[in-house]
DNA sequence: AGACTTCTGACATCGATATGACGAAATTGT
DNA sequence: ACAATTTCGTCATATCGATGTCAGAAGTCT
């Protein structure tokens, strides 16, 4: 899959220096100059690495870390810095940044840093998607034959059906937000009305749940998406 | 599980010296001070992190590292060099070597560092969910899947309650005034009357917290905001 | 075209959270 | 020490956005 980084760096030369790099090595670059900014668009997005500048006009870049974290506690961060005091640098890997370099920075070994911690979200991303068969209660589905046992007997599964079933089935117990619903299962350009995510959490629940309206595998979580509990 | 880091140094003094700032932060350590015996060692017992200087008598670092990822692609290697020359840098990365520091080097930065790729190393090690998680006195907190134990068993948390548990957490011991919690939680365009926080401490203090008119963890302070203490 | 899947828009419903009221507690000024 | 003032704790209630639900439109495949 693409692998897409957002870039926070108010000096514009820098910035698009960066980019075009960053473009060059495959990777699909968002950038932002300000904190704010950048905040709003990792909200909307989804990204594999942050490259933040410390140094930013308006609100700095540790507390844009501070609040990507908020929504996201694994995406590695990057920092940029110019103050090369060790009290920066290590406030900054405090807040929960992975690595950090400092101004003037050698091109290559960034790219190279920021390869290692794409790396690492992948990894953490595919954990076992090597499943084909997984019960849960009186049900169970066969990823592979897109066929699923539920209370009603045997149910044909369909392509987007299956595909949102294994994330939430890899996720499980966890939250997992719309935004990344959408993301994983119908791509980065398509964004389908919100309503579309529930029409398929109410099929399983039909499907799946004794009484659809107090499901005990697939709950919402208001305000942020749905969790598959087993 | 007790952390094992390798180091691999020759200077009698830096080595002694990181080994005992190591094992203060509560590593196992084995020091190794010339190439071939270290690659001898690590065949033969398990880390989590390996400390390398590039420079070493005999087989140098990278070729160290190189033997080391024969056996082990995943381990982390922090590189220590005096050269601070980019290509040995790049090159050090691009055998494999997860992160680097030039000597001299700031004490605490290593130590972070070090922690950093622990850390990593750790999490790889146990796919488990239970990563996480927080815990403090009897209760503990799952930012992933939205739950918590308290006094009355499991609590099912909302969107707001997470963010600011964590942002709590995170600055456990500081106090974090209203204004920052608005701005972080909430936004820069929102602003709830300032009761609104009050009404999220009330909860946590119900959940959390035996007596919750004399808090233990979730300290008000007046006229600045709130501090989570552990 | 026909069968199926997926999406959309309308509406009902629900629940997290914002609000305002009020008393208690802390702080300040005199 | 007292009153005045600010801030906080607490609660009941209102609000508004998010979700549940469904019918039918719009795609998609054969």
């Amino acid at each position: 899959m693409l692998q897409r980084i957002l870039l926070v760096e108010d000096e514009a030369n820098i910035r698009e220096n960066l980019r075009l790099n960053l473009e060059m090595e495959g990777y699909e670059v968002v950038s932002a100059e300000q904190g704010q900014q950048a905040v709003k668009v990792f909200r909307e997005q989804r990204f594999n690495c942050v490259i933040l500048d410390i140094m930013l006009p308006e609100l700095d870049g540790l507390s844009v870390c501070e609040q990507i974290r908020l929504e996201d506690r694994e995406i590695p961060v990057l920092f940029l810095t110019a103050k090369d005091s060790p009290r920066d640098v290590v406030a900054g890997l405090k807040k929960g940044g992975d690595d950090y370099l400092t101004k003037p920075f050698n091109l290559e070994e960034l790219l190279l840093r920021v390869g290692n911690l794409v790396k690492r979200s992948v990894r953490s991303q595919t954990t076992d998607v090597t499943m084909d068969q997984y019960s849960f209660g009186p049900n169970s589905v066969n990823f592979t034959t897109y066929e699923a046992k539920g209370l009603e007997g045997v149910i044909k599964l369909t392509q987007k059906e299956v595909k949102l079933l294994q994330l939430l089935v890899d996720r499980r117990n966890e939250v997992v937000s719309r935004q990344h619903i959408l993301q994983t299962v119908w791509g980065y350009d398509v964004f389908p009305s919100t309503r579309t995510i529930d029409n398929f959490i109410l099929a399983f629940r039909k499907y799946f749940e004794v009484d659809p309206k107090n499901p005990v595998f697939f709950h919402s979580v208001r305000g942020v998406g749905y969790k598959f509990t087993c």
